[in-house]
RNA sequence: GGCUACGUAGCUCAGUCGGUAAGAGCACAGCACUCAUAAUGCUGGGGUCGUUGGUUCAAGUCCAACCGUAGCUACCA
């Protein structure tokens, strides 16, 4: 029996659970239970991670302690997990006693092996907010080309890539106010120490060769020191024997896995050692996105090391998730989050259509909607639900549910169960999307075995039924081999499917053990059909739910230069006349008056005012926006309103003597 | 800019060492069936394998250039 100790990348407590978290989480679990269903010994952990300032502004924002702010979001996010099925053994936090007590005893090895050196840092730092800046949170004009406000790593507009400090015009994202620079002491991971290390290790099979490849680049490119230190004002652990130095979250974090593991092993009596000496016999893989290779394939060895720790066995990568070709958008309402998914679908669709999509490779998987529903429905419904789903009558009616005492066609289930170490082998590489394939490919074969021996036909005849009997017990088996092979990425579906075999849950070994001589439970529908319509359902609920958050986002909005407001001609215009647009909903036509020329201009604002209430009013105009046309004529101007939008809009007008074309500055 | 990966049917993907591999599933069309959740079975149409050159008796496969897409270019959480 093996030991395995499994991680996904830990959630950072900074938003909800959603599609691309899922994708990681259900490809790791998919693994986990097909370990489990083989008996053999693992763990699945995790955590969420807390630190850093991005939690520690949050919570600011959100008025409670970092501390009340991460442990809300854990709860938030393991009823996530649960309800898509994923078996952590434990989902803890990195913000733990177990993780300080990791955090500091690594760094005090690291320290001792000389692996730690300090060096002063000069860094752009908020004084209103007294912290140091990360690049992120600096924005100002790129060096190179001059556009404004582009964040302080590289420029969107022509791509340079600069220090924070090179910004031209600076500013906090934090304050608006303009940072100083200023300077810091920092601690150093001595990381190009362990180059040679480095080499072999990430060469010795622990990460597949394309991400060898790329590992290889960053190392010939020369490493340099990894800056493990932040200060303070920082949510996180304090360097030992430093009044004001912080551990970056990213030291911290995997040792998150570490910790989460001890947390576990002291509830469920495991022993810790086993699994992380320098020696040990068993297993760690780590399931993450491409995005942070290095932290897990780079930093992380190195630490553990020097540390004295054991190194992963794998490091296994995954692409990012994109929808409908395109990156998930909250405006396109693709940026799905598992609570409003797991309300309108069931989990496991999204665990099938995942598992059918998986592969070990490291490219993107594309959710195409249309595809999404295609696959379920064809798949499992119309290919491996049917199964059973078309001999529980035959079988209920003249059997009482009971299954012949031997298969009629033993060569034929031998070709189902003969695919196990197959499937096995793909499963253990990841290949899940193969597996997938295998499974409905025998799916296949099941119905092609039903109607080419049509009980329907035999139950015409009298003195058939032996047959019938037969045939169904043939097809039963067969659905439950294929439910075996299919367990570790359908839970659910198959925890049904179990009820209705009756015979207790499968195990890995079933496949090839057919139920015999046997009563079935009552059959219950499986599992149902899935709609597009119900996807519109999803999209459109993600598109509302993000609208709530841009709105506490734009209280933040960005700032522009004088000149850059200067280039609006706002007016003060008077309504001539104002008309309801025939075959729109919310637009009035208004004749406006700015100055000595009149224009037209459509402002959606029906749903909040009477047309006649408006003639002769006072409004602002932007006067030299582009004309605009629409369906229903020429639009050469805007009315500016405030408010939400519905009921709630409000016509800004000038003080009492303001007259039309009066410019407004 | 540099580097890497990818580009095969409408969609998702297989194609091993260059040699009867132009393939599967879905979608689509026709037929059959009616046990089953309009499910299933059979048959069929559909591809200049990103483009252009090259190597070879032979190229989806090897080489080069180009086009397109994605990513990386660590000290960002």
């Amino acid at each position: 029996m093996r030991r395995i100790l499994v991680t996904a990348a830990l959630p950072y407590s900074n938003g909800s659970i959603h599609l691309g978290h899922l994708l990681e989480h259900i490809q790791t679990d998919i693994w986990v239970r097909f370990q489990k269903l083989r008996g053999h010994e693992c763990y699945f952990i995790c955590a969420e991670d807390t630190h850093g300032t991005a939690t520690m502004i949050g919570a600011e924002e959100a008025g409670v302690t970092p501390e009340v702010w991460v442990e809300e979001l854990r709860q938030q996010h393991i009823t996530d997990f649960d309800a898509f099925a994923i078996s952590h053994d434990n989902y803890y936090t990195t913000h733990s006693p177990e993780n300080e007590h990791f955090a500091r005893e690594i760094y005090k090895k690291l320290k001792a092996n000389d692996a730690i050196y300090t060096a002063t840092v000069e860094q752009l730092y908020d004084s209103e907010k007294k912290l140091f800046l990360a690049d992120r949170y600096v924005r100002g004009t790129c060096p190179r080309c001059g556009a404004e406000d582009q964040p302080g790593d590289n420029c969107d507009n022509c791509g340079a890539t600069y220090a924070a400090t090179e910004l031209k015009n600076p500013r906090s994202a934090h304050s608006n106010t303009t940072p100083v620079l200023r300077s810091s002491t920092h601690y150093f991971f001595n990381l190009p120490k362990f180059e040679d290390f480095l080499r072999t290790w990430t060469e010795s099979g622990t990460v597949r060769p394309e991400i060898a490849n790329k590992l290889k680049e960053w190392l010939d490119g020369g490493m340099k020191a990894w800056d493990i230190s932040r200060d303070a004002p920082y949510f996180g652990f304090r360097i030992p024997d430093t009044d004001d130095k912080y551990f970056y979250v990213w030291l911290d974090a995997p040792m998150g896995y570490m910790a989460s593991f001890q947390n576990w092993c002291d509830r469920a009596g495991i022993n810790f050692d086993d699994f992380w000496n320098k020696d040990s016999l068993a297993e760690v893989h780590h399931f993450i996105g491409k995005d942070i290779v290095n932290f897990h394939a780079l930093f992380w060895p190195a630490v553990l090391h020097c540390a004295g720790y054991r190194t992963p066995t794998s490091v296994r990568v995954h692409g990012m998730i994109t929808v409908n070709g395109e990156k998930m958008s909250k405006s396109r309402g693709t940026f799905i989050n598992a609570s409003i998914f797991r309300e309108v679908l069931d989990p496991d669709t999204l665990r099938y259509y995942y598992g059918a999509r998986l592969n070990a490779s490291m490219g993107d998987i594309d959710i195409s909607f249309e595809d999404f529903v295609n696959r379920v429905n064809s798949d499992l419904i119309g290919k491996f639900v049917n199964i059973p789903s078309r001999c529980a009558n035959f079988l209920l009616r003249h059997f009482d549910s009971t299954l012949s005492t031997k298969l009629s066609q033993p060569e034929l289930y031998e070709e189902f169960s003969a695919k196990q170490q197959l499937i096995e082998e793909l499963y253990e590489e990841g290949e899940t999307s193969r597996v997938v394939r295998e499974i409905m490919a025998l799916a296949d074969r099941a119905n092609q075995y039903i109607a080419n021996n049509p009980p329907w036909e035999l139950a015409k005849t009298a003195g058939r039924e032996q047959e019938v009997q037969a045939i169904c017990t043939m097809a039963i088996n067969l659905f439950r081999t294929l439910c075996v092979y299919l367990k570790p990425i359908v839970p659910g579906l198959i925890a049904r499917s179990e009820q209705y075999l009756n015979a207790g849950e499968l195990k890995w070994g079933d496949a090839n053990q057919p139920l015999l001589g046997h009563q079935l439970a009552p059959f219950k529908r499986l599992m149902s059909r899935i709609d597009l319509k119900q996807i519109d359902k999803i999209v459109k609920a993600s598109r509302d739910s993000s609208a709530d958050d841009s709105d506490s986002e734009q209280s933040t909005s960005q700032t522009i230069e004088l000149a850059e407001f200067q280039k609006v001609d706002l007016r003060v215009a008077q309504i001539d006349s104002a008309s309801v647009v025939e075959g729109a909903d919310k637009l009035l036509k208004l004749e406006l008056k700015v100055g000595g020329e009149s224009r037209t201009v459509f402002a959606g604002i029906r749903s909040a005012y009477d047309p006649v209430d408006l003639v002769g009013r006072y409004v602002v105009v932007v006067a030299n926006l582009k004309p605009r046309k629409m369906r229903f004529g020429t639009s050469e101007g805007m009315v500016l309103a405030a408010g939400p939008g519905d009921k709630d809009i409000f016509l800004l007008s000038p003080d009492e003597g303001a007259v039309a074309g009066m410019e407004v500055s």
